[in-house]
DNA sequence: GCTGTGACTCCTT
DNA sequence: AAAGGAGCCACAG
């Protein structure tokens, strides 16, 4: 019954996330099994206490982090994001990239 | 059991 | 790029 629990399967999913990559909340719950629950995500990752658990490579879906910019918790995981070679820059993954906008890639300069 | 809240996400201006 | 609004789910009062 270890990965028969929803709380276990996103906190695998989580842990799965190699270092030097990061991956959304919603992404993570996706990959969990569990659609649509970002939020659930967010809260687990809260009320977490294992020190082994790489939830600073846990970022919103635009690419951000989901603190607020300048607080405690989001100067730490800007910091462990570093420490794991990703390269944070205004609070912000260089790596994601935000391809939500069709219209863009349909209209734009393409 | 209803209400407010939040480490969320998507769509529309 | 940014802001407003709706949808979403688990939890505390």
């Amino acid at each position: 019954m270890a990965l028969t629990d929803p709380a276990d399967r996103i906190l695998a999913a989580v842990r799965a996330i190699p270092r030097g990559e990061v991956a959304g909340y919603g992404e993570v719950a996706r990959r969990a099994g569990l659609p649509g629950r970002a939020r659930w995500v967010a809260r687990l990752l809260a009320v977490s206490d294992d020190p082994g658990l790489p939830w600073h490579r846990v970022l919103r879906s635009d690419g951000r982090i989901a603190f607020p910019a300048g607080s405690d918790a989001w100067e730490e995981q800007a910091r462990r994001l570093r420490a794991d070679g990703v390269e944070v820059v205004g609070g912000r993954v260089r790596i994601a990239r935000a391809e939500r906008s069709l219209d863009a890639e349909v209209w734009g300069p393409g």
